[in-house]
DNA sequence: GTCTATAAAGCGATAGAC
DNA sequence: GTCTATCGCTTTATAGAC
């Protein structure tokens, strides 16, 4: 009975990856008929506003899919270093080792972002925030958990971009391996807390 | 009587501006000729070879600029901590504090940077080699200096991210003083060589 | 809900007047 | 060397048959 969900949700995935290899502007109905399996006619059904509510349903899909994964166990972390080597090997295999970009970062790079800007912003800001919390789950003062979160954050944007100019995956895992051992250095240096 | 050289050179500033902004795709012949103030016929008399040309001066005109100012400073470099300090300063107002994208880094994320794929990689291999060689000035091992180099020029990228996706200059700027306090306590850490 | 056909607009690119 | 007019094509989006 949810049969056509299960067939939008098919759509928003193939959707995506067109929309991550071409861009919002580069994404052409043609292209994405053709990655959907869908006519035009079709897709219209499924997604009135066009081209729009297409990225704006694959950005929510994108968003659930980070809240569950990496977000909610980053925030309700028990162990903070398993947590953050789990986020480490959950975005490297999500991020293809840098073959994949991500698509939230890449459209607010440009123009075509601007009709997504909230949810590009509560992206990365919820992102920082949860890595930030299981810092200080493990003790980490807020003063030196935040600022490390936002450079790690960063740090995974960065080594998309740069993996992708190179053409190199092995750039990806040195850069990301550097991340994750600020990370765990930060929970390590820590002194437990006894309560 | 280079008086048409310097009309080209002002046009692919303000076409760089454009792609910047917009994206090879997003990038149309008429915001082209807007933004340069030249008629279609114009630019094709200069670019015959379309949108295409265009782009490929534009980066040809980036890597100018980046080898003389950036990459050639850091290669040549007696005081290798005055000479990050200075590639630091310039990458920030180069980038207006993370305002401004980095276009050879932008092109590279997605399927139109294909054309230009060796001009990409060259624009960040000598980066990073040209970062490196500075440090290995300063005395800092290989072994170490390859690695600092390519995490400091993926940090600069993913700050750019960062601060476009939050609309944030200021977390552009946090996470640029972060590279920039590694490159130093870098040479600072390495015992000065006496010969 | 799916498709094909089509409308209207914008695209990159060219031709030709000046 | 600059512009305007225009070509041919693709684009987004809609309409209507099935």
């Amino acid at each position: 009975m949810k049969r056509v969900l299960t067939e939008r949700a098919d759509a928003v995935s193939a959707l995506a990856e067109v929309f991550r290899e071409h861009g919002f502007e580069g994404a052409s109905l043609s292209l994405l008929s053709k990655a959907t399996g869908l006519g035009k006619g079709s897709l219209y059904n499924f997604f009135p506003g066009g081209k729009e509510e297409m990225m704006e349903a694959v950005l929510a899909d994108i968003d659930s899919w980070f809240a569950t994964t990496i977000f909610a166990p980053l925030e309700q972390a028990h162990d903070p270093a398993a947590a953050v080597t789990s986020m480490i090997e959950d975005v490297t295999a999500y991020f293809r080792s840098g073959r994949r970009v991500c698509l939230v970062g890449c459209i607010g790079l440009n123009s075509s972002g601007a009709a997504f800007a909230i949810r590009i912003r509560s992206y990365f800001a919820r992102w920082i925030s949860a890595l930030a919390q299981c810092l200080e789950t493990a003790g980490v003062p807020t003063s030196l958990a935040e600022p490390i979160a936002e450079e790690v954050v960063s740090g995974i944007q960065g080594a998309i971009v740069l993996a992708r100019a190179l053409g190199d995956e092995a750039a990806f895992l040195r850069v990301i391996h550097r991340q994750h051992s600020t990370l765990l250095d930060a929970i390590a240096r820590t002194p437990p807390q006894s309560a």
